[in-house]
RNA sequence: GGGCGGUUAGCUCAGUUGGUAGAGCGUCGGCUUUACACGCCGAAUGUCGGGGGUUCGAGCCCCUCACCGCCCACCA
């Protein structure tokens, strides 16, 4: 005897505990000797919070955990979280200036420190976070970018790439951010259109014969100029290459030169050259052998005086006004002196490409410095291969070609950075600037020791290092790597890698070239590749835009005071509140109601369609809350109906709706598994919609009430036949539908699989379903498909009529064939309890109808009379409409047939098919015609 | 400049070997039918961006144009 379940369906309420009675059984160790499926989780911001694009990309990756897991594969779904070295120091350093601090006077132990206590604080809150979503991860086994197993093999990493020479520390120009005063990769640099100015400026000659105009966006940078270029082959200037120029300001000689780069048709034609400040002009001076000259300091001021590399050069002295300044300020200034000298022939407005960090927003600044670099070549050879050859398969496919491109390209990977939270480099350096690497200070020490015959006093690098080479390393570091653990044997190569496109490059390469290089294997198989969650808009959520969404909001609900207080709260730009909140006042005027876990979840998975940005609508969800709704109260009635045990038990036997039911079932089955095996969620998703919805809910409860009513003519056996169809396909489909709504489904499967003899801890682990196609049947379809058919001739007829539902209704029956006539007798009771009828009487073939609406069903004719309900002109008026759909159906069909071509070139079967819906074309506009002139007569 | 993707019902989107277009939401009409009003029943709605081609037949294949979006790229 089972209790039945409260009225109305409360998502808050199971939700909580469900997850915590998993976690606690370790539901989600990987268990058994199947086949290994693994799952490595992108380990986000270890003090980050949960967005949408997480939520999304976490439901993903937990459907396909859950359904592998319910295959009976030893699953593993590996969680962990990531030490975001610029993110995070940017956070705390943040903190520090609010109350006052700064880094450096706190020095890098305390600072260190520091960040760790934060991380302490708010570390957990992300993965809490996950839980609430019900992410299925093994959390015994979570790492950390920072745990001291993965650092040591981020270590092991560095060392052996650097002995094999693939680790080189060099000095070129970098992409430096003067803001956070740190290296960064060409990946984190982002360029974007932005107005500006282009600057005219006259270098004279230094014979004084005129002088030559040079068209820069960079005026400031001037200082460091090392020649003018032009192009070799431009007539204009041909007789100029070889002589020498006054630069402006700084009065110092610089020569002209003829290079390919210098595009003749843009500007004047003139290029100022500066090797240390332009990643253009660098090469052009490796080619020419000029002197690099750097004027910035590292927070992009000007120097006080030159620094020169290369070639000697006598720089000159920089004006005193200039020193010190800023970079735009001294842009000004230097304008100042040039229209002083009458050197600046004009300024046009000019719009460049403005690169800028990521993170900081500052202007990045092409910078000399000395860094660490890998070598990327002979390891993206091999990465490249890996995919060409199928050993990794990007879905969808076409994603696999922005790899080639991007891996074609590929430079060397800067991977220092001048930070301090992070793997520091483990390089020590001589007294002479000797590099030593080396796993241990100790080793280092050694090693400096045999090198200069005595111990020495070393120094070590005090950068670290790129927070993706770490997570480059993340596949089998996480696994134990570099010990050979069995988790590493059994779960390496990964099954299948769930991202987004805007990681590709900074992530899903980099694991390649690093999984081939220490595994010898790659390190996932598949990598499908997902769109990005946007807003109803189409916008990108980002806070400054005061349009993000919190997950956990949609699964708890927010009011709108809360909502409004939220997006609001420490914006960058805190003019921006007032627009913001006009827009979320607008949007959500009643604030978000709690639609539960699930109903996100399965909103996401319906969203999922392949590769494509998804537009986040709200109305999605509720649509799905309502489904979750459906299910619920589906549950509440299929429990109601078998609440004494005794009607399950003894002989079954199963009625063409059972039969048919269960045959939809297999086919919702067959489309889920193959749906999730290709990653198209949203197949999957509507499948389970509709078969759920549509077919169990529409249609096979209101069928199974005719056979459980009171007074039922049904045996006992094939009402109890009824009741184990009602529970066991419910049992079945709250299975198939738990990857995707893992809550409320393992909640009513508590209650639902005991009643059938089937019990476990948990749905979770229960088996997936398989469809087994031999359980359709034919027979059973067609019965069924045909009764559907017939109830919904006379719903129709009702709804159009405007006849009450409640109303009960005489149905006449006329022609149709044996069959038709069997399936009356044999469906009465359904067909006189789904459409309400009052009397069910067959007309013979000659036989007269009284003035009807007239509904066919193939050949049958099914009259409603008109008598006291029917509105005939509003009848008349619904058949000459139907009569003129089918009229514009058969021209086309006649039209078809009538070309030779098509009867000649066409499969038999096509033409078959083509024949056969002018048959009963004609047939239906044959009988609609007759009845509209019966009608016409009253 | 190169590459990728998109353009289908009022909105958001499906449409997997080419065979007369589907869903959700919204809209309209009717319902206290004892699982569910977070519901039930019924209905309406599309020159599938434009043009051309291949084919008996094109939303789907080919060419071309337009517009939108994204990624990459050193034009000062």
């Amino acid at each position: 005897m089972t209790d039945t379940l409260d009225r109305p369906f409360a998502p808050a309420e199971i939700e909580t505990q469900c997850y915590a009675r998993w976690e606690v059984h370790g539901l989600f160790q990987p268990k058994g000797s199947g086949t290994p499926y693994c799952i490595m989780l992108p380990p986000p911001n270890v003090t980050g919070t949960l967005h949408m694009g997480h939520a999304f990309q976490d439901t993903l990756m937990d459907i396909l955990t859950r359904v592998h897991r319910m295959r009976g594969e030893r699953t593993l779904w590996q969680p962990g979280t990531d030490h975001a070295g610029i993110a995070t120091q940017m956070l705390v350093e943040r903190q520090l200036v609010q109350e006052g601090g700064d880094r450096h006077q706190m020095g890098r132990g305390a600072f260190l420190e520091r960040v760790w206590q934060w991380r302490q604080e708010s570390g957990g809150h992300i993965t809490r976070q996950m839980r609430r979503l019900g992410a299925s991860c093994d959390w015994s086994r979570e790492r950390f970018t920072l745990d001291s197993g993965l650092s040591h093999a981020v270590t092991e990493v560095f060392v052996r790439l650097h002995d094999e020479g693939l680790i080189y520390r060099g000095k070129r120009l970098v992409n430096w951010d003067p803001v956070l005063r740190t290296a960064v990769s060409d990946l984190e640099v982002i360029s974007e259109a932005e107005q500006g100015s282009l600057w005219h400026i006259r270098y004279p000659l230094s014979d004084g014969t005129g002088a030559l105009v040079v068209a820069t966006t960079r005026p400031e940078t001037l200082l460091g100029d090392v020649a003018v270029a032009v192009h070799p082959d431009d007539p204009r200037y041909a007789a100029l290459v070889g002589k020498t120029l006054r630069l402006p300001v700084m009065n110092r000689e610089i020569p002209i030169i003829a290079d390919d780069y210098v595009d003749p048709e843009f500007g004047s034609g003139c290029v100022k050259i500066t090797p240390a400040h332009d990643f253009n002009d660098y090469q052009v001076g490796q080619r020419h052998s000029l002197a690099l000259l750097n004027v910035f300091t590292p927070d992009a001021r000007i120097r006080d005086s030159i620094e020169v590399f290369g070639n000697d050069v006598v720089a000159g002295e920089i004006p005193e006004t200039l020193r010190g300044l800023d970079r735009y300020a001294a842009r000004k200034q230097i304008l100042a002196l040039l229209a002083a000298e009458n050197l600046l022939e004009r300024t046009d407005e000019h719009q460049l490409m403005v690169p800028r960090g990521d993170r900081s927003q500052a202007v990045i600044e092409p910078y000399l410095t000395d860094q660490w670099y890998v070598r990327v070549a002979p390891l993206a050879e091999p990465a490249i291969r890996a995919v060409e050859e199928g050993r990794i398969r990007f879905v969808p496919e076409n994603w696999s070609k922005t790899y080639f491109d991007w891996m074609q390209r590929i430079e060397d990977w800067c991977i220092s950075r001048q930070l301090w939270w992070g793997h520091q480099i483990p390089a020590w350096y001589g007294p002479d600037g000797k590099i030593f690497v080396a796993r241990r200070e100790e080793e280092a020490q050694s090693e400096a020791a045999r090198h200069y015959g005595m111990p020495v006093a070393l120094e070590r690098d005090p950068d670290v290092l790129d927070t993706w080479f770490s997570s480059a390393l993340w596949p089998f570091t996480t696994l134990g790597w570099p010990e050979k653990t069995p988790d590493l044997a059994q779960f390496y190569p990964t099954s299948v890698l769930v991202t987004g496109f805007d990681i590709i490059f900074f992530w899903v390469a980099r694991m390649i070239m690093m999984g081939l290089r220490f595994m010898d294997d790659v390190p996932f198989r598949e990598v499908h590749v997902h769109g990005l969650v946007r807003d109803a808009e189409g916008q990108k959520m980002s806070k400054s835009k005061g349009n993000v969404l919190d997950p956990i909001d949609l699964i708890d609900g927010i009011s709108l005071e809360d909502l409004v207080a939220k997006r609001t709260r420490g914006l960058m730009q805190p003019q921006m509140a007032a627009r913001i909140e006009k827009a979320t006042r607008k949007e959500f005027a009643d604030g978000i109601p709690a639609f539960g876990t699930d109903a996100l979840r399965f909103t996401f998975a319906a969203l999922a369609t392949q590769g494509r940005d998804i537009k986040f609508d709200l109305k999605r969800v509720e649509g799905n809350r309502n489904f979750c709704n459906k299910l619920w109260n589906a549950s509440r009635f299929a429990l109601m109906q078998t609440q004494n045990p005794a009607d399950l038990e003894g002989v079954r036997e199963l009625l063409p709706p059972e039969r048919w039911i269960i045959g939809r079932l297999q086919h919702c089955e067959a489309a889920v598994n193959s749906a999730i095996d290709q990653y198209r969620f949203a197949d999957a998703a509507h499948a389970l919609y509709q078969f759920f919805w549509n077919d169990y809910c529409d249609w096979y409860i209101e069928l199974s009430k005719p056979v459980l009513r009171e007074g039922s003519p049904f045996t006992p056996a094939q009402q109890c036949g009824t009741r184990n169809t009602l529970l066991r396909v419910l049992e079945a489909g709250l299975r198939l539908m738990h990857p995707v709504m893992p809550f409320l489904t393992e909640e009513l499967w508590q209650r639902v699989a005991p009643m059938i003899g089937e019990s476990g801890d948990s749905i979770a682990l229960a088996p997936y379903p398989v469809a087994d196609l031999a359980r359709v049947d034919a027979d059973a379809d067609a019965d069924t498909e045909w009764l559907i058919a017939v109830i919904r001739a006379i719903r129709s007829v009702r709804g159009e009529m405007d006849i009450s539902p409640g109303k009960p209704l005489p149905l006449l029956l006329q022609a149709g064939d044996t069959h038709d006539r069997e399936r009356v007798e044999r469906y009465q009771s359904w067909l006189f309890a789904l459409s309400r009828l009052a009397s069910l009487e067959w007309l013979g073939a000659d036989e007269e109808a009284p003035p009807a609406a007239l509904q066919l069903v193939g050949d049958l004719r099914v009259l409603v009379p008109l008598a006291g309900v029917i509105n005939v002109a509003a009848e008349q008026a619904r058949l000459a409409k139907e009569q003129q759909r089918l009229e514009q159906d058969r021209a086309k069909t006649v039209a078809k047939l009538g070309q030779e071509s098509f009867r000649s070139r066409a499969p038999a079967e096509v033409v078959a098919k083509e024949e056969e819906r002018l048959r009963e074309l004609d047939a239906a506009l044959l009988q609609l015609g007759e009845q509209a002139r019966r009608l016409a007569l009253l």
